[in-house]
DNA sequence: ATGGACATGTAAGCCGTTACATGATTTG
DNA sequence: CAAATCATGTAACGGCTTACATGTCCAT
C-alpha cells in the first residue's frame, strides 16, 4: 500500500501529527497522492503497532495536545526496500475519457462544456505548480540532492497538466469544426 | 459511479455477455476505466434490479451458456443524464511520483532502473495506441460521428504516454549529470 | 492429458469516502 | 457571536482486489 509509503516519505522529511501530515496531504504530497484525515490515523495507527514509526505526545499551551511521529529506523529500511522494488503499472481511471467515449450517447453541447471546466481546472492547476516551482525551486540549474525528488515530480505535475491542456485543445477544435 | 457509466456506453455500442464486456475490459475501454469480471459481474447484476439493462439468455452449441446484457430506455436516459453532469477533478495517485519523492531516503540506483522500465512499459502503451489508431481511425480527417470520441480518446492516451515518456527521459538526464 | 478459451459466480478482506462526534482557542 | 484552526478519533458503507469454485469444449 503506498499511503504507507508516502506517509513515510512524508516523515522522513519531518515528522509530524496526524493533523500536520493531513494537511501536507491537502497541499504538496497531496497533489500526488490524495488521503483525508481519517484515513491517516487509521494507517498511522497500523504503522505504529508495525513499529515503521514512533509516537510522542507533545502538551502544547492555547492549543490541544498532538501526537508527534517521527520515522522509526524500521520505518527507513522499509522505505528503502520499496525505493528497490520495481512500480507495478499503474491501472487509470479516467472518467473523463469515458464521457467522452459516451458523446454519441449523450448530451453534446454539455460535454463540450465540460471539456472547457475540465481545461480551466488544468490551467489553474498548472498556474499553482508553477507558482511552487518558482517559489521553492528558483535556480533548477543548482539542486541540492534533498531537493531533487520533489523537483522532479513539480516537473512531471506540470507536463502533465500541460498535455492536459493540450488534449482539451485538441477536444475542443475537433468537436467545433462540425 | 463510473464502472456503471463504461459498462453502459460499452453495451450502448454493443450488447454483451458479463464475459465479453470482461474482455472488452481487458482491451480497449479498460486502457482508461479497469475492473475485472468479478467486479462487472456484481455491478451488472445491480444494473438489472435498477432496470438499467435487461437479460436475455442465450443457449450455444459448444459453449456455455451465456447472458446477453443490452442497455434499455432507462439506461440510455442515465447515460445521457450521466454526460450532462460536470465530471468531478480527479484526484491523482501516482506511487511513482512518490517514489521520486522518496529519492533523498532510498535506493538511487534501483530508482533510476525503475524509471528507465516506466519508460519502456510507456513505450510499449504508446506503440499499442498508435497501432490502434492506425487500425481503426485510417484517416481521422473524414470521421462518422459515433467514431468521434473514441478517436479523442485515443490522442489522449496517445498524449498522455508521449508526456510520460518525455517525463522519464527528464529525469534519467536530471539524475545522470550528477 | 494438459492447458487455454468460454462462461458465471461466491467470499474475505482491504482501502477509502462520507458522515458523525468532541472540544478548546483564535480571528473577524 | 460565528466561523475557522487545531487536534483526534469512530462508524457505516461502498468499491475493488484476490482467492476460491465449477464446468464444458477444443487444440496440442
Amino acid at each position: 500500500m503506498a499511503l504507507e509509503h508516502a506517509i513515510l516519505v512524508s516523515l522522513a522529511e519531518r515528522s509530524a501529527s496526524g493533523y500536520e501530515l493531513a494537511r501536507r496531504f491537502d497541499a504538496s504530497i497531496g497533489h500526488f497522492w490524495s488521503a483525508t484525515h481519517q484515513q491517516i490515523y487509521k494507517v498511522l495507527g497500523r504503522m505504529e503497532s508495525d513499529g515503521l514509526v514512533s509516537v510522542e505526545l507533545v502538551a502544547q499551551d492555547g492549543r490541544p495536545d498532538k501526537k508527534v511521529h517521527a520515522i522509526t529506523d524500521a520505518g527507513r529500511a522499509e522505505l528503502r526496500r520499496w525505493t528497490a522494488e520495481p512500480t507495478p503499472p499503474e491501472r487509470l481511471r479516467t472518467a473523463f475519457a469515458v464521457k467522452l467515449r459516451a458523446l454519441p450517447f449523450g448530451d453534446r453541447d454539455a460535454i463540450v462544456d465540460d471539456v472547457r471546466r475540465q481545461r480551466a481546472h488544468h490551467a489553474e492547476v498548472l498556474a499553482y505548480y508553477e507558482q511552487s516551482a518558482a517559489r521553492f525551486y528558483p535556480d533548477p540549474t543548482t539542486l541540492s540532492e534533498a531537493d531533487l525528488g520533489g523537483w522532479l515530480v513539480l516537473r512531471g505535475g506540470i507536463r502533465t497538466e500541460q498535455g492536459a491542456i493540450a488534449w482539451c485543445d485538441e477536444i475542443l477544435q475537433t468537436l467545433e469544426e462540425r
